[in-house]
DNA sequence: CCAATTCGGGTTATAATGTAACATTACTTT
DNA sequence: AAAGTAATGTTACATTATAACCCGAATTGG
């Protein structure tokens, strides 16, 4: 069984990112250029979400010029759309999406300490959501539910110590 | 029956809001002081979210000098210290609670097409959030949950025309 | 195949949101 | 009144995001 909250060789999680992608991309029939692709694998480097000025930081480092905002930026549009990854609003960043294709209200489960994110997609909660809303006669065509507070290996280990499992081999 | 979504005398709203922040200060031992008092009615000028720089902007035009950013975001952190608003995290918006000291993980519906926005507090998105997050090991402490759509004003009168029913007498 | 068009990206500049650090004033306590 | 704390003023800057314009690459239609 995987969980960003136990250690696995997070290489395999970026391989099956950009493997979806790709697909969903050629599905989609728009097109997964380099710089498109080079943005989700530094999205997807752990499952902490990442800023869009640290993504520029390490463009910049590969590339022989340092990008610019709007180059990061137009590449992390293309990738909210075709749903490859998510916005946090709370935390201004991103993270990948661990089931693109599959659209659906998603909730995040963020850690204050190691900041390791979780995506979920409870269906209890999207049931609660709905009939919350439409009691109110809403129609909810977009949501942002970002829960914050203390994951598993944090809670257990809650000396104060931020554990990330992640990346390990 | 008083709704956001239905014609009422707005002022009403604002008094109720101050006394509440009167009170609610008085017992935490906190100053509610001209500024913040300013600020809270601000906030509460509409439901509508309001932004800091549209705050800073307003106060602007009271006082003979133009206010800086930190006059309005101390009075926007204190406020919300004292749970007497929220920060709407995907709109980088503040919003006044109509039921501050009773603290619990409270949802916003936000309308796309108005922009009025309701504060929900509905047990079952807690427990489906609660019972979604325990599953995982998670333990949370804080939440920004945040739905955009269609308010039931502008659902009904879908021919794309804002409908802002706050403030009429 | 070439012209026309669209799309992706580079570049420059700037907008919008938020904070750090220190000075000053006001309020409280003694 | 003196000392200490809380609130606000002020300056400068950090962070996040976008507008506008240009150019070259890829795609499409003839």
């Amino acid at each position: 069984m995987s969980s960003v909250y136990h250690p696995h060789n997070h290489d395999e999680c970026i391989k099956e990112a950009l493997q979806k992608a790709s697909a969903i991309c050629q599905n989609n029939g728009t097109r997964l250029t380099p710089l498109r692709k080079t943005v989700l694998e530094l999205v997807w480097q752990s499952h902490q979400p990442v800023g869009a000025y640290d993504i520029l930081a390490q463009l910049g480092k590969q590339e022989s010029r340092p990008a610019q905002p709007p180059t990061v930026y137009r590449a992390l549009d293309f990738l909210l759309e075709q749903g490859l990854i998510h916005r946090l609003s709370s935390l201004n960043a991103f993270i990948g999406c661990p089931h693109p294709g599959e659209h659906h209200l998603s909730s995040f489960l963020i850690c204050n300490q190691c900041r390791t994110t979780q995506e979920v997609d409870h269906a209890a909660i999207n049931d609660a959501i709905q009939s919350c809303a439409s009691e109110q006669g809403f129609i909810v065509s977009g949501s942002s539910i970002e829960l914050t507070g203390l994951c598993c290996n944090c809670a257990a280990s809650s000396n104060g110590a931020a554990t990330d499992m992640s990346k390990q081999p």
